[in-house]
DNA sequence: TGTACATCAGTGAACGCGCGTTCACTGATGTAC
DNA sequence: TGTACATCAGTGAACGCGCGTTCACTGATGTAC
């Protein structure tokens, strides 16, 4: 039962995909081969076609996940500072919270991701910068100010608020924490256009 | 072999604490219960002498973690903003990051905690809102600002920022996010003694 | 205070189960002529 | 363009292993008299 090239791709990807979704919904240790296999509509033993092992298709489906994440991240802060803003405000609005499956890894999985192999947390690594560096030219900073620390304290804030809202088992405390966070992050990046010159932001369209 | 009740009360903190460690370093998914009960010189037939399950192991530990973490956070607030300051600083320390073992479950454990059972997430959540309580009297806000959602935004900043410090495999970035978010700190919680009557700060012994 | 007995902390073997991984096999695909 | 054959994606059974949990047993502790 050989598949055409085209077809193995697209399985891989598939597999990818869906492994990804597991990861964030059910934790990365706590998802097995088999069940992503399953959801695939494959049986495991085909596995090993694709992967070499089970961490090869954790650093792969990280990378993917944060590569997306990275993507939406572009495609918002190319409408400017009121884009970038607005990305932000969604990633800490109750439905991305509530929506574990499609959201941020690093928020989804962050605890396993420190204890993952040097791959993954190479991928990991490259992907937060990079996000840094998207964020960074909107931030709102003193004159002279560091927009790239700016951006790092956004950043870990976002994804510890995250985090939390979704540990906490009050659903009031839980809003609250979004809400906070919210308010911060508009104070936080620049939407007035262009109060002093950007180093590197983007035109809008 | 029946054992005194002291020695009961005693192995039966000692598997807990060892328990909370393991939790912490390797996270509780991987954590098994034989080596836990290993690492504190039992076969592991004896662990349901003890607890009625795993999870409810984990509860107990997360909760004993948790309390530990709330305990010295009370004492460093009792010597007043200063003390507050810099349990907060030291929690974003290089070595902080670098002692999972020894450092706050949230940050360790944050991701696997969302998906952990409906009494651990009450003791988590719990756990937090008292951490919020004992630092919202020190934030730095505005007249007539709401200290507790201060609080909320630099707890939640920790976490995030303590967590990403540890998943990044540069050494350079790891403590570049630990630096920024003492700094933010720093702003963050007021220092200059009594510029405002505060609302609930205990007194100085 | 001393004796008789029930309790129960801890042992160590065993349970079923699902994990990641391997492997012989199948048969459609891609390639060489 | 048609034929012959090597490749390899996917199957399904099997592997060893460690997991959480159970259980019959042991013997010191705690209790009742």
């Amino acid at each position: 039962m050989k598949k055409s090239k085209a077809e193995t791709a697209e399985t891989r990807r598939r597999i990818v995909d869906i492994a990804a979704r597991a990861f964030r919904t059910q934790g990365i240790e706590a998802t097995g081969v088999a069940e992503v296999m399953a959801a695939a509509g494959l049986t495991h033993g085909g596995f090993y076609r694709h992967f070499g092992s089970k961490e090869e298709l954790v650093a792969e489906a990280v990378a993917a996940s944060l590569e997306q994440l990275i993507l939406e991240s572009e495609r918002w802060t190319e409408l400017g500072a009121e884009g970038a803003l607005q990305h932000a405000l969604d990633y800490l609005s109750p439905e991305s919270r509530d929506d574990v499956a499609q959201t941020c890894t690093f928020a989804a999985a962050g605890s396993e991701l420190v204890r993952a192999d040097e791959k993954t947390r190479h991928v990991a690594s490259e992907a937060f910068r990079r996000n840094l560096e998207l964020l960074a030219p909107y931030m709102s900073t003193p004159q002279g100010g560091d927009r790239t620390a700016a951006a790092i304290s956004v950043l870990t804030n976002m994804i510890g608020a995250l985090t939390m809202s979704r540990m906490v088992d009050d659903p009031a405390l839980s809003d609250r924490i979004l809400a906070v966070t919210r308010q911060r992050l508009t104070r936080s990046i620049e939407v007035a256009a262009n109060k002093r010159g950007k180093s590197a932001a983007p035109a809008p369209p």
